[in-house]
DNA sequence: TCAAAAGTGTTATCCTTACACCCATGT
DNA sequence: ACATGGGTGTAAGGATAACACTTTTGA
């Protein structure tokens, strides 16, 4: 094994990459979270906003990412993060695709917007659970899991139920899990189920890049697929939007200038995917200051008038990890 | 404001770029978190494991990065976290840097080796806090906060105190925030450290980048530079091992397989910066399960001769998020 | 007057924090 | 014997989870 001379850069060999910038942008419409889209491709797959990212035009890549979304969909963008930088669009290009050497960078942005109420009805926007719908428990399991995903992950299973992964977890192991019913369920692991459902050869976007399962034609269609890596993307943001709202206070960057408790919870549930408690929902918000009445009400809900709140900005510098607990099941 | 057609995709005017993989492995020698580095370059800047991603040669990212990093460093990585893509490194390029067209794609990893035992007493690891001494509050608060960091900050303030960021925060709070000495300071807020100095033009690579203060060379170095942007990804790799720490048994990537509960809390001690509650830590420790008694001791430690733990892979599967609590100080 | 949604009170339990003390070895 | 580090018990306080009930409006 021989090293280097302490001054070697390893810059021989450089080889030219074309960079994608994808955006999720997410917004909130009553009770559910919405992605937007940039249209459809020939074969009806959605796409996200993306394009390439040229450091001639824009000095940083959120510059260029906010010139696509501009151009591709006239939404304003309040919170932007980067997500993640997949070096394989999956293991095979597509048909029409003819560069494989694609990085792609997907970025997660939260928009004001409520699509719901048509503010800019030109921007289309469609449920992220139409894309995973496996995601929603917010009224008891959905009806895919039981129905097409365990049925067809027992098939898979029952191929290798015993030999550990990278992480020291068997296949039985992974599927109970992420698709299971107990405490060790966590909203957070989106990603993980989509990763295992496209191991396991069951998504669209396994049979396009090759590692179709057998089975995938038994199961029947388990979500919307998107274009390219698109939903791996979304189910990325998913996941971490999930987890960031625990311990920053980001879910105000869906919200109205002035809301409802109800309606804060309602998108708290429409994020994570589960039904929240209640009053314990209400007394977190209220011990932890990060609202305040406007002394305004609301009589627009149905039965009594609803005090409104809104965000109180100083807790950005009062607490280092504001966020909004989701521990607790209604 | 146009809108493509649906089926348009956004591939026209695909901008080549390089892409540069950079590795920030950590691992532990007796008190001290060190980072391997691969060498220095002409000036003595340390520079970490890294070269370009060739896809014809690796499928992914991470094969990529850990042929650059056996051909350079020849150890053993075992965890391994893609942390950040930086689309500029810096603003402007440095004078021996002809294609400034650079994605960089920092990773974190983890080896399980001892620096100090010197089994591979080839591979040069540094301390990590040589380069990022505000961070080590181990024993009171470091001298170059108060001494250097504080009172060069204080000109940097007095210059706009009140104007507030993108997120709505003024220099003043920043400030407090990031290096006071109340609750609100945050171990994991490393990177924010880091970023605030250099837009503050306090350390030598925002004088590279054309962007020093005058106060930088009334300061005096803070800290040791690095090569390119290597400095911003161990910061980054710093602040996230500290993060996920917390939540995740990451740790034990960097312990032997048995070892004292003592070197397991001077080894949480090293990297998040803090001193931690003796029986607290234990008591956690204990009570989550995440280790077991070997049945051996060692007698090595001077006094009573301690128990030896080993950590249990089953909590993987048992909890969702089984991790160390930092949360108290001694 | 009744449905519908807003809003509150109270208690058991567990976890976190904090205190101080005992134990087993090498020198 | 004593210095050194390993290892424990217990109680106060606060946060969390769980229970059901009252209030105010529109129809």
């Amino acid at each position: 094994m021989t090293r280097p001379p302490p001054d070697a850069r390893p810059r021989a060999g450089a080889i030219p990459l074309e960079v994608n910038l994808t955006a999720a942008i997410v917004a909130i419409a009553g009770d559910d979270p919405m992605i937007l889209v940039a249209g459809a491709d020939a074969a009806g797959q959605a796409i996200l906003p993306s394009g390439p990212f040229d450091p001639l035009a824009h000095r940083t890549f959120e510059m260029g990412l906010r010139a696509w979304v501009r151009e591709q969909a006239d939404v304003p963008l309040g919170y932007v993060e980067q997500l993640y930088t997949f070096g394989d669009r999956g293991r095979q290009a597509q048909a029409d695709d003819r560069d494989p050497h694609v990085v792609s960078v997907g970025y997660l942005a939260l928009s004001h917007l409520d699509p719901a109420q048509g503010g800019l009805d030109s921007a289309p926007f469609r449920r992220w659970y139409a894309f995973l719908p496996w995601e929603d428990r917010r009224d008891s399991k959905p009806a895919v899991i039981e129905g097409k995903i365990l049925p067809a992950l027992a098939k898979w299973t029952a191929r290798d139920p015993g030999t550990p992964n990278a992480y020291g977890l068997t296949r039985t192991e992974r599927v109970r899990m992420l698709f299971g019913d107990d405490q060790r369920y966590s909203d957070e692991a989106a990603l993980d189920r989509y990763q295992l459902l496209y191991e396991a050869g069951l998504v669209e976007e396994a049979r396009r890049d090759g590692r179709a399962s057998p089975l995938i034609d038994e199961a029947g269609p388990l979500g919307e697929p998107m274009r390219n890596d698109h939903r791996r993307i979304l189910a990325t943001a998913m996941a971490r939007l999930r987890a960031k709202m625990k311990y920053r206070p980001v879910i105000f960057e869906m919200m109205p200038p002035a809301f409802t408790l109800t309606a804060l919870q309602r998108t708290a549930e429409a994020i994570s995917g589960r039904r929240l408690h209640k009053q314990n929902f209400r007394r977190f918000v209220e011990t932890s200051a990060v609202v305040e009445p406007t002394g305004e009400f609301s009589n627009r809900t149905g039965g009594r008038p609803a005090a409104l709140f809104r965000f109180r900005r100083e807790v950005l510098q009062e607490r280092p990890a504001p966020g909004l607990r989701v521990g607790v099941r209604g």
